[in-house]
DNA sequence: TGTACATCAGTGAACGCGCGTTCACTGATGTAC
DNA sequence: TGTACATCAGTGAACGCGCGTTCACTGATGTAC
């Protein structure tokens, strides 16, 4: 019975994995440490050779969730226009596509609501994680308000965990594409009148701006 | 042991209130039958008595609790100076009071991320309940664009919920503070540059932009 | 390189526990006369 | 109004179930010689 210590190493990834999908699409507490070793076909037994125990399982099951939905969004960033990374970001999580495949998307609107009721190493896992997004929004929209850069951020959040949670998809739809709009123009916006200012590439704010509030499709 | 009607008709009162503050305070999954019980001073045998089953009591404490949160609403509206109603709103949504008080605060909160895994009378409460909150944000800023009411009321939501999640207290005041400035300031905007629209009292919507920017204490 | 032994990844049954739900029972309330 | 009986709100123990965790066991892997 026993495995290769590579065999091994691969249980304990791919047990991360699947534990950092399941938590994401069905909630911590809905997912037993029985689901996810069943899902790789394994009993329960098993797990304890891996992690000390449940609660340790979630906050490495977090951490990845967090890492995988930031590479999935740098790499959304990454290949966007010139000047379209903000929109193409929002284009992005605003999407029917991110609120129907909760399992591989950003863990902060699936745990949002339970997290303030978890231990405090996974309550720090995702305060990072938040602070993570803040983070990309701040680089991709340097010259918005810093109150806008925060509600942006809520409202992202706040608008896909509604799309998921209503019962009503046209209700969803508007949470979706109206929040997506909202903040496609507004993080656009200059953050007061100064000057002649300009961004690191030495365009004008307004340029940006009009890039920015393009029609989605 | 057998009670008047009238003491039964308020056992069954009681624990419905009490359920939902306790959902709202720690969520549908952490809260049993006979913590329900407990807090009345019963024990769990006679729920059945009132309730057919868990998802009965939830049903009916999630309807209860959006009514009493929307009471709560409708009188900050009302005891606030006219054109103030928008910003007295935000400022006790947004405020650390109910952050910290979410068993009598508003139920989306704190039910955002686990709603979507509970049965459809559930939901459907949820919905009618996001359906509310927006129709109030529509009657208190009708000149305001309906994308950035969609988007501030999943800003209200997220940010609270945020607020409640992260772990760093500076951070999670920033997300009530900001949002509260942030929306405060663009739900007083006009629509779109209208010839010379006026709202329901015949004032200009600049006069009422000026009032709802007034800063926050 | 081959052999003997220790290690340990995974099995599957068992543990105690809390959950939602059921039920025989109690005795005060409500009702029929 | 008073009495006899039926009703039923609440008790407390029991039920089956799934959970997180433990453990004796298995047998392939890893290692020492």
């Amino acid at each position: 019975m026993r495995r290769s210590r590579e065999e091994a190493a691969e249980t304990r990834r791919t047990a991360v994995e699947t534990a950092s999908k399941l938590y994401r699409e069905r909630g911590v507490d809905s997912v037993s440490i029985g689901d996810v070793m069943a899902a790789l076909g394994m009993t329960v037994g098993g797990f304890y050779r891996h992690f000390e125990s449940k609660e340790a399982l979630v906050a490495e099951a977090c951490a990845r969730a967090f890492a995988d939905a930031g590479r999935t969004e740098d790499s959304v960033v990454a290949s966007a226009d010139d000047g379209e990374a903000l929109a193409a970001l929002l284009r992005r999580y605003l999407s029917r596509a991110h609120r129907d495949t909760a399992a591989s998307g950003c863990p902060i609107p699936s745990l949002v609501s339970s997290v303030a009721h978890q231990p405090g190493s996974i309550r720090s896992t995702f305060t990072e994680g938040v602070r993570s997004l803040l983070g990309r929004i701040e680089k991709l929209a340097p010259e918005a308000e810093p109150e806008a850069r925060l509600a942006a951020v809520a409202g992202m959040i706040g608008a896909l965990a509604l799309a998921r949670a209503v019962n009503d998809e046209r209700l969803s739809d508007r949470f979706l594409h109206d929040t997506r709009t909202f903040w496609t123009r507004a993080l656009g916006k200059r953050r007061s009148p100064t000057p002649n200012p300009r961004d690191k590439h030495g365009r004008h704010p307004a340029t940006r701006a009009r890039h920015q509030t393009e029609p989605l499709p």
